[in-house]
Parts: structure tokens; C-alpha cells; sequence
DNA sequence: TCATCTCCGACTTGACTGGTCCTGTATTAG
DNA sequence: CTAATACAGGACCAGTCAAGTCGGAGATGA
């Protein structure tokens, strides 16, 4: 568990994608290079165009692109684009407000952790995301190579 | 999101519980005492404890209790033991084989930053829980006092 | 102006979690 | 011995939310 939602995975892949790729890459087109349902990465990217991370372009040749550089986009921006806040606990969201919970006795403890979480994922940003990834599959094809003896 | 499943929420709470409390608890006295629906929370600790987190005792005195020292029981050890293994992305159960996502260009860095999530759940044991929780009630007392004017 | 491409917001569906119920078994108090 | 208590565990129901789909609006180029 503690797994984010599908829709954020696509943000993460389609963010990858416009940080290599120079121009603008319409929502088709970068649904078909990952096997992703089109209409459903055309919500995420439309999502994204909405919190200002990406900017559209309209029209026959349009399509989108990042709206700043890759460099200055961490990928807990874009999980919290998608997926709202990050909130390891269901209380944690309301901060303060948890009738239930009156008596909680662990919600301190992992707020802590949740601090833990989100400032892992605000280390990373969207241009590392892209060149780590060159640079491990390179890596991860030579071992395939080497186990399966095929690519 | 990356939120933890409720019955998580329900684990942590009375392992905390179970920290403190030098004897054994029955399910039904750590349910009253934090407003947690009896039978879920009963659900819960046989999960503990066919994991091997908990040791029960049947019959009219029965209950759990702790099966090691709070401080040997990490908060990762809870979580797993009611959700099953962290994941933050969905292919990264399956580890290697996810059809899909073949082509997929951020699967490492994303193994990676779950590294980083495991290990900060690792970091944290019930008894630091349990006693950090202490300590932060007695301040959430005295603010809530402060602000509100009552208890 | 027409055709086409793309973005965009509302809608439907299906899985999954939270929660309940019921039956069975072990232990102990009286 | 019996009744009360507590764990064990399977089956079941329901509400919620993510995943995926559909029809429309806007822009572009010929």
C-alpha cells in the first residue's frame, strides 16, 4: 500500500516525457508511446494545464509543454497536482478537526513522517526523473541482456 | 494521497496502545478507548497476530499483547503486516514484469524514492510512537486550552 | 467556411475498502 | 458443569473513489 494513483504515475510519465522532448507533445501522442488510455492521459494532462505546470496549445498543431524548466518541477508537485495534498493519515488532511480521533494517539508521530515523505519526493524533480531514467535503462538493458539473454 | 488504509490507522493506534500498557488488552477494550468499531478493530489485531507482531490468549482474561519489545517493531513492520508490502507504484509489486509499462520511463527513480519511504517507516519504532505521542499530548493539551478555552 | 485536430468538462462503471454479521473454539470464573 | 468472556475467521453488504468513456467547444489550416 501506500501507493499513489495510477493517474499520478501518468502525470509523472507524460512530465518525463515533455522534460526530454524539445517542442510540444500533444495528449494522443504521448498515450500511445506508453500504452496509455488516451482519453484518460488527456484528463491528467489536462489536470496538470489547470495547477500551471504545463501550458496548452490549442488547435490543429497543438499540444503541451512544461510551463517552466524541468529543473525547477519536483515530482511532489505533480503527485500533488493530481492527487491533492499528500495526507498519510485520514486526519491528517482536516489537520485539526477529527472527531474521532480525539483521543488519537499516533497522529503526531506520523505527521513527523509524512513531513519525511513529502520532502523525499520534493528532493526529486522532473528533469532528474528524466536523466536518471536514460541513464539506468541503458543499465537495465545490459543486465537483462546478461540474465535472460534477451532484450 | 499516499495515504495509508484506515485499518493501518487502527494497527498503529493500538500497537501504540499495547506499548504502553504493561499487561495484556482485549480487542474490545483498545476499541472503546479510541472510538474504532469493535469487530474492525478485532480484524486488525488477529491480522498482527498472525504476522507474528502480536500474541493473543483466548478465553475469559484473554487479550494481546506486544510478541517483542515495542522497540524492536518498526512502524514499516505494522504497515506491511495489515497492507502488505509498500508500493508506491503499481508495477512495483510485480517488480519486473508489468506489460504495460515496458516502455516505461520513470519506474527507477520512482523505486527509488520508495526506498526512501520504507526506510523513514523502518526509522520509526512503536515505542517511539507510543512515547513521542506522550510528550506532544501534554503541549496539545495546554494549546488547546490556550485557543479554545477548554479541554 | 468547412474539415479536422485538440483540448475540455461531465458522466458511467467497477473495484476496493470500511464495516457488519454469524458461527465456532478456547479459557476461566463461579 | 455451565455460563460468560474473548479470540478466530469466513461470508457478506454498502458506500466511495479511481479508472475509464462520451459528447461538445474552441482553434487552426486549407
Amino acid at each position: 500500500m501506500l501507493r499513489l494513483s495510477k493517474k499520478a504515475d501518468y502525470a509523472l510519465i507524460a512530465m518525463a516525457h515533455l522534460a526530454l522532448k524539445p517542442g510540444s507533445s500533444s495528449a494522443r501522442e504521448i498515450a500511445e508511446s506508453y500504452d496509455i488510455p488516451t482519453e484518460l492521459m488527456a484528463k491528467v494532462l489536462q489536470r496538470l494545464t489547470r495547477r500551471g505546470l504545463l501550458t496548452s496549445q490549442q488547435g490543429t498543431r497543438g499540444g503541451y509543454q512544461l510551463s517552466r524548466a524541468a529543473t525547477g518541477i519536483t515530482v511532489a508537485d505533480v503527485i500533488q497536482a493530481i492527487d491533492g495534498p499528500v495526507s498519510v493519515t485520514a486526519c491528517s488532511a482536516h489537520a485539526d478537526r477529527c472527531g474521532q480521533f480525539a483521543k488519537c494517539n499516533v497522529r503526531d508521530p506520523l505527521w513527523r513522517i509524512r513531513e519525511l515523505i513529502v520532502s523525499a519526493l520534493s528532493r526529486t524533480t522532473v528533469s532528474e526523473l528524466a536523466n536518471d531514467n536514460d541513464a539506468v535503462n541503458a543499465v537495465r538493458s545490459a543486465q537483462l541482456v546478461a540474465v535472460h539473454g534477451r532484450v
